[in-house]
DNA sequence: TCCTAGTGGTACAGACCTGTCTCATTCCTA
DNA sequence: TAGGAATGAGACAGGTCTGTACCACTAGGA
C-alpha cells in the first residue's frame, strides 16, 4: 500500500511553498491549516511553535540546494572545475523557473532582521553551508584562494538572486554567468588566455 | 532665530532610523510615535498611511544614495573610471560602518513581496535609477557593454551588503572590492594586462 | 485678550495573529 | 471487532497592529 502523506508532511509541504512564495512574515499559521486542509490542533501537535515550522522550511530548503550540489558533482566526477561552472548553470537555470522568488535563506535574513533570532541564525547556517561546499570545489579545481572564491561566488549569485526576483528578464540571467566565469577564470590556473 | 524640528520631521527621521536598523513590518506606528515623542494624531495628520511613511523613507534613502554619487563624481571630475572606483569605495566604507544592516531597498523588496504593493515598487525603482547612474559612468568610462558592467556591479553590490550585513568581517569586504575590480577591468578599455 | 492651527494624550474599534482547549470522528492495528 | 492514536472542526484567549475619535493644551497673530 503507498504510505498516505501523514498531516506533518502536508503542512510542510504547504508552508514550504507559501512560505517562499509570499514570505514567512506575511503567511499566517490559519493559512497554512486552511490550504493543508488540517486542524489547528493536528499543526500544534507536530510543530510546537511556528518557529518551529520556520526551521523545518529551511532545513528542506538546505537539503534541496545540498543534494543539488551533490548531483553536480556525480555529474562531473574528478573535474571539479566542470562541477564549478555546473552549479553556476543550475542557480541560473533556477533563477529562470516561473516561481521563482529569491534566495530563501536571503529572504528569511531579511525578514528577521534580529540576529538573535533562531531562524536568523538558521539561515545563516544554511548559507555557510553551501558556501563550504563551494569552497571545498574551488579548492579541489586548484584555487589560488578558494575561500575568496567562494565568498565572491556567493555575494553575486545573492546579488542575482535579488535581481532575478524583481526583474524577470533573462538578460540578468546571462550577466549574472558571465560574471560569474570572469570571477572562476582570475582565480583558476589559467589556460593562456592571452594568446589567441 | 532657530527653526524647530516639526513633527513630520521627527516622525520621518526616527522612522528612517528604526526601519533601516529593525525592518518595516518589525516597526509598528506606537513604536514610531513613541520614540519620537509625538502624538498618534499627529503622526496620521503628516502621513495618511503607514505606506505613505514608508514611501517617504525610500525616498530620503535614494536621495542619499545619489546624492553619494554625485559627490563621487564631483570629486573626480572627468575621470570616470575613478569615478566608478570610487564608487565601490563609498560601498566599502559603508559596509563597514557599525550600524549597517544592508541595502534599504533590498530589504523593503523582501518584506514587501507582493510585487504590486507600492513599496515595493518603489523600491525597485530607486534600484534602477542607482543603476542608470552608474551605466552613465560606465559608459563615460568607455566600459564595453556599459548596462552590462552596471547590472553585474549591481548584482555584486547587492550580494556583498548582504553578507556584510550577515558576518561582520572586513575580509568580504575586500574580496568584494576585489571582485568588483574584476569586472570592471573586464570591460573598461584594456590597459595591457598580459604583459608584465 | 481672543482665536485658531497645530499638537499631545489617550481611549477605542476592528482586524489579524499565535497558541490553547474541547469534543467528535476516523483510521490503523492488535 | 474493539481500542487507542491521530485527526478534523472550531471556539476562545491574549496580544499586536493600524487607523479613528475626542478632548485639553499651547503658541502666535489679529
Amino acid at each position: 500500500m503507498i504510505q498516505k502523506e501523514t498531516a506533518k508532511e502536508r503542512i510542510l509541504r504547504v508552508a514550504s511553498q507559501l512560505f517562499y512564495l509570499e514570505g514567512v512574515r506575511a503567511v499566517g499559521i490559519d493559512r497554512i491549516i486552511a490550504e493543508s486542509g488540517v486542524a489547528k490542533a493536528s499543526f500544534y501537535r507536530n510543530f510546537k511553535t511556528k518557529d518551529e515550522l520556520v526551521g523545518a522550511y529551511l532545513n528542506l530548503r538546505n537539503m534541496d540546494s545540498l543534494s543539488g550540489i551533490e548531483a553536480t558533482k556525480e555529474r562531473y566526477p574528478d573535474e571539479p572545475a566542470k562541477q564549478l561552472y555546473g552549479i553556476i548553470e543550475r542557480l541560473v537555470s533556477q533563477m529562470r523557473e516561473p516561481g521563482f522568488r529569491g534566495c530563501p535563506f536571503i529572504n528569511v535574513l531579511v525578514e528577521f532582521p534580529d540576529s538573535a533570532h533562531e531562524n536568523h541564525q538558521e539561515a545563516m547556517q544554511c548559507r555557510v553551508e553551501q558556501e563550504r561546499e563551494v569552497a571545498l570545489i574551488a579548492r579541489q579545481a586548484g584555487a589560488r584562494s578558494p575561500e575568496v572564491l567562494a565568498a565572491q561566488l556567493k555575494m553575486l549569485y545573492g546579488g542575482a538572486f535579488i535581481e532575478a526576483y524583481t526583474n524577470k528578464s533573462t538578460l540578468n540571467t546571462e550577466y549574472f554567468y558571465e560574471a560569474a566565469k570572469l570571477l572562476i577564470e582570475a582565480q583558476l590556473p589559467a589556460k593562456p588566455s592571452c594568446i589567441e
